[in-house]
DNA sequence: ACGGGCGGGACTGCCCGTTGGT
DNA sequence: ACCAACGGGCAGTCCCGCCCGT
């Protein structure tokens, strides 16, 4: 989810589900500016994309316009697309479910904390969040990558999930519930992107996820 | 679905739930010569890849393998993953589906129809669809590629499913209940594939999407 | 042994005992258009070496110079070292080495055909002879390379020797013949390199060979 | 010749004729640690080069195995290969041989010195010579390295013969011996790898040596 | 149409120089 | 003062699209 990642200030997450990035002042001059790095390169990528289209945008053009060789840009990234689709390890997403209380609903939890930290990101940082979902509407690869990216967050939501549940972290219930809720956001959101970004995503989830309740349903 | 594709006789599908292969009486010897060289292909990537990893095997040993040139593999996978996971359009699964008693609940009919193909798959070739299934599981790129593969029976399914629903094809509601079951459906059988394809992956797949109809729960 | 090949109109070989390029004539315009292209990646590699040194010249330069992209280059010559050292098999070596007299000392035969390659090399293009011996002498990556180099003319004198002498080709002793020459040959040239290239290393390749016969003497 | 080298109590040289390593009593703190860190590194690579081939196992996770930095290993190794390959210079060949009757033939005197390193190396750690001499055999980059490896030998070996003679050190007479003497062995190793490291490798290498006295022959 | 050559871009791995931190 | 960590640069491989000639 990527496509809710809602600050500048951190290395975006694929849930955007993510907390702030980590206050700079404890880190060394080395970490700071490993960061640096990273958002400068990702600036660069999604300025040039803007332009230029995913697939016409190179990656010694994102690293000329970042100042970095070409090697630092894939020390940073494995892969072009996580340029755009990173996973960072989401605390923020972790924590916030497991501060719901205790006997509620898995899927209630769930709802909650997701379109809280979407509305959040909205809030915070609109365009990306466009940008983002726009592309992985259109460029395939990213689309593709997309369940992939989500998949980090799904490490985390079907683990929390589980703990909560008092489930082993590889119990297929937990993985089908987290998978099937993760299709669901990630259709909506596409959704919403083809509709030209119209309307409230944050309703639409919010709808999605509670109608889903009763089971999935036409 | 690549995994459930049930007959050598056919480019399996991702979701093998396609029907049989055209029959070839029926084609010109165009057609047979085409099928027979997309079908060498396939075979031969399927045994480098066995042996030597998915990686590992490049186009160019599997282009020599099948006799042909590299180019010509190319004219008829528009990826190397679509070697392993094409979607050919499935037919099948449509008018399984269209068959089933008009006031049954969708995701009955979806199971009863999805459940059906993956039998039927597992009984003809079961050697094919644990390849499949274990190459998805260990493979990020083709684990990524699945969704996407998916999504030509996503097409068919959600269009289908949308005109017995009488909604219009790109029903947000229609897409969002799509995706959830083929979500579920990719979980049970990467679940199945990580656990060294012990027990029956139908009953797996059944019992999930049973459980489906109340919520998705844990 | 490509510093002794004589020719620019073909690729040059590592033994430099290779006869001349085919005939253009008798081959497609596809062949003809490919050795031109061989020909022109190494020219440049050679020009710009010869400015920059081996190290700092890069395959990219390369490529722009002789106006190819780089992949072209790397389809060409699998590595950089074999654009300098390169050994297409070489029949002219093989058929001079059979065209000796039939009860001639193998060691006798080797001498001629081989002391007359260079002097032949010497004559039509001294300027390369001594530009690769130079090489050679003095960029480790080529010298290391320079035994793989001859590998190919090795093989070559190692079957064709084997067959003259009614042994199998992976006859020990016919390995351990031809390696000797091999670094005999080697050591004079370099030696010849080292000397500012002064001398006629034709009479001193002769003399070593000679020598060699009483067997390895100080 | 690392083929030979006969102890894991030092870095392995390619001569295999090297004495012990030094004592580590007569060093202080901080060399006995760099020989260990040496001995870990070379260990690890040669562990995981068993199991994983050469050209698959990189030098980051040779470091990691050793438990140093990158950084580390290339401090320790000029470069990957010489981690399989080193020569560390060699004062125990060079004694042997001086130690040599003083009216011995030349060639008596080598062939005498290395059949002994070579047996006492196999005695102690024939595993080491079996894995080093396959690994020389099958991968190119290293087949190729070797003749600069056993230049390191070759330096020792023509400077001592040089002074024994009582010629100088650049001698071409002295260097042309050197060099044909070490192909012979390098022959003799590697067809004894090639033919599954059957047979007795010391026995191999004295009949050739032998073999040579007469010049080659077929 | 099909083989096949070519361009070009993603990506990996080796290796080196520099720098910041201990 | 060392030394790991980091960035840069280059070789090399593979995928894949285009276009040319057959």
């Amino acid at each position: 989810m990527a496509a809710l990642a809602h600050t500048p200030s951190r290395a975006p997450s694929p849930t955007g589900l993510a907390g702030p990035e980590p206050r700079q002042g404890t880190m060394g001059l080395r970490e700071r500016k490993k960061l640096k790095t990273r958002r400068a390169i990702r600036r660069a990528a999604y300025r040039l994309i803007a332009l230029q289209g995913y697939e016409t945008t190179t990656v010694e053009q994102i690293a000329e316009a970042a100042e970095v060789s070409p090697s630092t840009v894939f020390r940073y990234f494995p892969a072009k697309e996580d340029i755009v689709l990173t996973d960072d390890y989401d605390p923020a997403l972790e924590s916030a479910l497991r501060a719901r209380p205790a006997g509620e609903d898995p899927l209630d939890s769930v709802r909650r904390v997701l379109t809280h930290r979407l509305a959040l990101a909205l809030h915070e940082e609109r365009d990306a969040v466009v940008q983002r979902t726009r592309l992985m509407a259109e460029v395939p690869a990213l689309r593709a990558r997309m369940t992939e990216s989500f998949s980090g967050a799904f490490e985390t939501l079907a683990v929390t999930l589980a703990d909560r549940a008092g489930r082993p972290h590889d119990d297929l219930d937990v993985r089908v519930f987290t998978a099937t809720v993760l299709a669901a956001v990630r259709e909506v959101l596409l959704y919403w992107a083809a509709r030209g970004h119209e309307g409230d995503p944050v309703a639409l989830v919010d709808r999605a996820l509670r109608a889903l309740k009763g089971g999935p349903r036409i």
